[in-house]
DNA sequence: TATTGTTATACTCTATAACTATA
DNA sequence: TATAGTTATAGAGTATAACAATA
């Protein structure tokens, strides 16, 4: 209702607003899982990769940030706002004090292990539209455009320089 | 160097952070593209609805929101920052005098024209690890997808709610 | 001197809510 | 009363820069 159900508006056929709608119906699906446990789509995307199911327990805070294609700064923020909430701990390395290795705490992986099936289901939920094979086939062609691209994916992406005449 | 180029960090095969990762590489190549004429990602893709190419001109904001994937308010602070800057018009319909038709002014054409080429060539490049078929088939893919969740394409896609365990 | 992590800050994107003006 | 658009405001995500501690 929110939005013009006209005649189902036309998507252009091209990446970047393709991608764009692709992930916000991806965080929108996620965050219906993640938000009422209080978690915010990128927290619970650092959990999914510091748990010990399909993560990295005792990663250390700069790999985890090359992992979700952000940077330290921000990863500091996620971490300390994941452990505020007793969910996660940061343990300074025995090899090299500078070094934090992050890791879910009996909490955090308890809350992992509850929202994590919900979650993926919801978010395979978005390509059922594909057929099996399709599917898999869409993951691929994903992740190894993805991995081609790596290199692009966080330098200074978004900057801005308001009024383009002058 | 930015980033930790170690050992190649493995992306999850899930759609949510595949499609933040894929999101991201599609806005940094817009980006580099769009950018050095003072434009942000957004405002092009903005023009890329509006122009008299392959947009729709003369088309009023609550249906270019749509297009979009965004609401009425950012469509009109989006649109109001093209205007300042001569790229586009906005003008009271003759038929219903609340609704404001939006098109590019001859500067708007003219800077569309120039950018649209490289934005597309931009794009479509991040693609070349597919084959020819792979890269339509894709593309098909993600259109599916998205016109299938269209319905989850913008709700409240990223509230928070702090502390969950209260 | 280089690196890990932290803090401060700012800007884009997106959302909610309250408003104006038309219908 | 409902709809198109505007304005104000806030929060999530991401960036730069300067800094502390450690190597």
């Amino acid at each position: 209702m929110t939005i013009a159900e006209e005649a189902a508006p036309p998507v252009h056929r091209f990446p970047n607003p393709l991608s764009r709608r692709f992930f916000q119906i991806c965080t929108a699906a996620t965050a219906a899982v993640v938000e009422p446990a209080g978690l915010t789509p990128l927290e619970f995307a650092v959990m999914a990769y510091v748990n010990s199911k399909i993560g990295e327990p005792d990663i250390d805070q700069t790999s985890l940030a090359a992992r979700l294609g952000i940077d330290r700064n921000n990863t500091s923020l996620l971490v300390s706002s994941l452990e505020a909430n007793g969910l996660l701990e940061r343990r300074v390395s025995g090899t090299d004090r500078r070094v934090r290795l992050v890791r879910l705490t009996g909490k955090g992986e308890k809350l992992f292990a509850q929202l994590e099936p919900k979650a993926l289901a919801g978010q395979n939920q978005l390509l059922d539209v594909l057929a099996d094979d399709e599917r898999e086939q869409f993951l691929d062609m994903l992740v190894r455009v993805i991995e081609a691209n790596r290199a692009l994916a966080r330098p200074g992406a978004g900057r801005r320089k308001r009024n383009g005449s002058s």
